[in-house]
DNA sequence: ACACCTAACTAACAACTGTTATGTAATTGG
DNA sequence: CCAATTACATAACAGTTGTTAGTTAGGTGT
């Protein structure tokens, strides 16, 4: 709540569509579609609308994308937050990352169209978007970084790591998912526990059992 | 050569854009700024002819997209299948797959505009484009499969992994560097060494020294 | 010298793009 | 009950897109 000019959203009359259907509709297409063929009008039309008049709710093009772009992150932060936050206070920061790996997997591939909008899209809009999209996206990839650094300051991780490596290897990682995600093959949880075990032992089998 | 009815293109004469320049040009431009945002008339311009000579050597834009994710595939396969190949005969499935790492990844982001261009734009092209560059994709597939299994066979992999997934996960994740990577942070070759570390051994410290 | 081929150019087309200005029905506050 | 606001529709704009048709300059073989 309390968000940019809100408050008076009376959700009274019915069958609108309103910013928030757009919005919406418009996460969908762009995880399914990309950024590049979705135009105004498929947007409006998918939301059983008319292309001018999401100007009604909308500046630009290009202010929806952001806005998406932005709801994006907050989605995947809020859930890898939640996840790592209702963990017992003695939990390590191995479990921790753990937490953290199954939301960030969970958010891009069952919970949020506008989280899998962001990854598909992001290296496909003008940079500008790109730019106003960066100050949300440091936040959540300094949530990262604490939670990689806990584990390295309780001497977890081998020696010679570059923490932000690390952080753009795993996430890269976990991004990739979703051109080949089938649901189908496997729950996400499931896949998020296998790229936990291989990112934190590897593939290969221990010496001695 | 011998390549679709080549085999006459005689190159005496001078300052011909070409075919192949006309592609040259298409896959660095597709790598910096995706499928989308490339227009035929962009080409034209930076390879110094225009629009409508393009349609000299190609069909259709989707004709060029198609020739450029096929070569793309071509120029990883080859640069893989070298790096193995000239190994020793005697040597280990895990040395051939951290070779085959290295071969990936300097392809991506050293050798070929071809290579990073397919990574970069295969999820925004139209669907028939992409099942046009399939069976190209399914052999270098294959070829990983290969190199897995022959891991797998040796004993040295863990139990209850699946090959197909393994793979998936490795090439999203060498893929995905194509959006962070930065030459003046670290070469590829170190980055791969660092890829292959992680993906046998994982990022934990060993219980003992 | 002639015809031919190669590799380009020019100019236009229909479709689609984001965007704007104006109009309108329905709901709501005073 | 009227005025205002909300949430749309309509219609048009200038620009860009892929694509096509017709033309032209220069090198090659006979």
């Amino acid at each position: 709540m309390a968000d940019t000019t809100a408050g008076e959203v009376s959700e009274t009359s019915r069958s609108a569509v309103g910013r928030k259907g757009v919005l919406d509709v418009a996460a969908r297409l762009f995880r399914e579609q990309g950024y590049g063929s979705v135009s105004l009008r498929k947007i409006a039309a998918a939301a059983g609308i008319k292309a001018g008049s999401i100007y009604y709710h909308f500046g630009s093009k290009d202010e929806i994308v952001v806005a998406i772009l932005d709801a994006g992150i907050r989605a995947v932060h809020d859930n890898m937050r939640k996840a790592v936050g209702a963990l017992p206070a003695d939990t390590g920061a191995e479990a921790a990352l753990r937490a953290a790996i199954g939301a960030h997997l969970r958010a891009l591939l069952d919970v949020s169209d506008y989280s899998s909008a962001n990854v598909r899209i992001f290296g496909q809009v003008p940079q500008y978007v790109r730019d106003a999209n960066l100050p949300t996206r440091r936040a959540y990839e300094a949530e990262w970084d604490s939670l990689l650094s806990r584990l390295q300051q309780d001497g977890a991780l081998k020696r010679n790591v570059d923490i932000r490596r690390l952080r753009l290897m795993l996430i890269g990682a976990l991004n990739a998912t979703l051109e080949w995600f089938d649901p189908e093959r496997g729950s996400a949880d499931a896949l998020s526990r296998t790229y936990a075990d291989v990112f934190l032992h590897g593939i290969l089998q221990e010496k001695e059992t």
